[in-house]
DNA sequence: GCCTTATTCAACTCAATGGTTAAGTTACGC
DNA sequence: GCGTAACTTAACCATTGAGTTGAATAAGGC
């Protein structure tokens, strides 16, 4: 259980995963979808997919040759709860949320891919 | 600002530290008195606090020779509204907290220290 | 059946983390 | 001002993590 939010955690804990989190928010996509806008290897892709996997962020089922990756939002329930607790967040300020989507969102995931953050 | 983000998740991602951050809630503390509930070096909490200062999610103050701990749950804010954004959580469910601090508090800090989770 | 596409696996490198012990530093207390 | 309490720093070690390249597997398409 301390281990779920260990997992949550750390997988939320890299840009890269949290992109590939924002993206999947808009749609389903094929491994090969997801990993186009990084500039890194679909095998790293593939292993960030695995951790998020193993957090519980995602799903994957595979149809045919290509593998859906599918978000799985409940899997922040327990990381949220926990936050929550320390404080109280006014409930989703949109407009916040649209600015990291903005730094993070795939257009700018080269960016993120290359330099990280600023 | 990703790199806050960064920052912050990944020191929520340890056990020790989330226990730290739980015995703060209750009051401010020393080092020395923070460490004493676990089962490791006063040199490793140390760094843990040192994670937790640079993440922005406590800030310690020297007074004469004691340093204290206080929590600065502000820093969960812009992460808090990240995670808002991939869903509606209920708003704060005291009996789920109180679960969590159940497993995390320095009570069990021993188990924490020793096992890290089961 | 064969080429190609989609994805993973294996082996490796490099850097960062979490811990240790031992040696500093700084401020009380007497 | 000396001893000690409260921390931090340094040097080290073992493990993990993020990335690479190259080979393997699996499923289509024709």
């Amino acid at each position: 259980m301390t281990q779920d939010l260990d997992q949550v955690f750390a997988a939320l804990a890299d840009p890269t995963r949290r992109a590939i989190l924002a993206m999947l928010l808009e749609d389903d996509m094929a491994v090969t979808d997801v990993a186009e806008p990084f500039e890194m290897s679909l095998a790293a892709i593939s292993k960030h997919l695995g951790v998020l996997t193993a957090a519980g962020l995602i799903s994957q089922e595979k149809r045919g040759r290509v593998k859906w990756c599918k978000l799985e939002p409940d899997a922040l329930r327990n990381a949220s709860v926990w936050m929550q607790g320390f404080g109280q967040f006014e409930p989703v300020n949109l407009d916040a949320f649209e600015r990291f989507l903005e730094i993070e969102l795939p257009e700018t995931a080269e960016g993120v891919a290359r330099s990280g953050s600023e």
